[in-house]
DNA sequence: AAATTATCTGAACAGGCATTCAGGCGGTAA
DNA sequence: TTACCGCCTGAATGCCTGTTCAGATAATTT
C-alpha cells in the first residue's frame, strides 16, 4: 500500500500518461488496482451468464426444474407462457450451459445442468431476503 | 411422486382446467412444480439484480472495488470510461445494494457492500472456468 | 406413406438499456 | 464570496432483447 487517502494533487506523473481526460485521478491506487480489473474478455464471458439468469421468465423455468426434470410442454404451462418463448429462453439458458437436455419419444426434457447452480441460486435468494 | 415419464394421454382433467392451448401437458407433472415456480415478484427481483451484474462495466467496476475502496475518477481511469458512465453504472450497482459509498471530501468513495458478494462472484468465476 | 405431436427456428416489431452530452448540485480552496 | 472540482442527473440516440407469428424439422402413430 502506498498513499491511499483522496486527492493531494499528482504533479506530474514519473512514467506512465496520465490517461484521465479531466479529473485529477489518484494515480496510486489506480495502479495498484489495474492490474486486477477483471479483463474485457472475462467480464463479457461473466456478464452473458448474468445476462442469462436476468430475466423473471428464465428464472421461474430453472425454479422448475430445480424441482423435476420437465419436458417443455410441461415448462410452458408451469411458467405460464407460449411453448415458442419457452424454447426461444431455454437456448439462452442452453448457451450458458445452466440446462441439459435429453429427448424422450418426441419430447425433449429439460434439468439443471449442476447443483452447483441451485447453490448460486440460494446465494441469491439470501442476499434478496437480507 | 406421481407417473414421471413422458406422454400418456391425460383424458380428462380431475378437478383443473386444461390449461394448456396446444401441447398435451403431463399434468400430474405440472401440478407437482407449479406451486414450487417463482412467485412473479420474486422472480423480478432477483432478474433485477443479476441485471445489475449483466454488463462487463460493472463487472470490472465491482473486481477493482473487490481490491480496495476507490472514488468515482479512480474507478473511471481504472476500468477505461468516462466518469459520467461510470456515475451511472454505480447507480445500477446502488440500487441493488452491491455497493456502498460514502463522502470524503469532495469526493465519493466506492466501496463492496458485503462480502457476500465476492463469494458470489467467485462462485459464478468457477461455473465459467469448469 | 400420411398425419399428428413436440420442439425448434427465423423474421419483425416493441420495449428497455447503455452511452453521450449538457447542465446542475455540493464541497473546498483562494 | 467567487472560482473550481468531483460527482450526479436528465434527455436523446442507438443497440440489444423478448415476444409473437409463421413455418420447418424430428419422432411417433395410424
Amino acid at each position: 500500500m502506498v498513499s491511499s487517502s483522496p486527492h493531494q494533487k499528482q504533479p506530474a506523473p514519473s512514467t506512465d500518461a496520465p490517461s484521465c481526460e479531466t479529473s485529477l485521478v489518484h494515480l496510486d491506487n489506480v495502479r495498484q488496482v489495474l492490474p486486477e480489473v477483471l479483463e474485457t474478455e472475462k467480464a463479457q464471458r461473466m456478464a452473458e451468464f448474468f445476462s442469462a439468469l436476468s430475466d423473471p421468465h428464465r428464472l421461474k423455468l430453472l425454479s422448475a426444474l430445480a424441482q423435476q426434470d420437465l419436458c417443455v410442454c410441461d415448462l410452458a404451462a408451469a411458467v405460464k407462457m407460449g411453448e415458442s418463448a419457452v424454447s426461444h429462453q431455454l437456448r439462452v439458458l442452453r448457451s450458458q450451459r445452466l440446462v441439459k437436455y435429453r429427448r424422450q419419444g418426441r419430447n425433449v426434457c429439460y434439468s439443471l445442468a449442476d447443483d452447483h447452480i441451485m447453490a448460486l441460486y440460494r446465494e441469491v435468494a439470501a442476499h434478496l431476503d437480507e
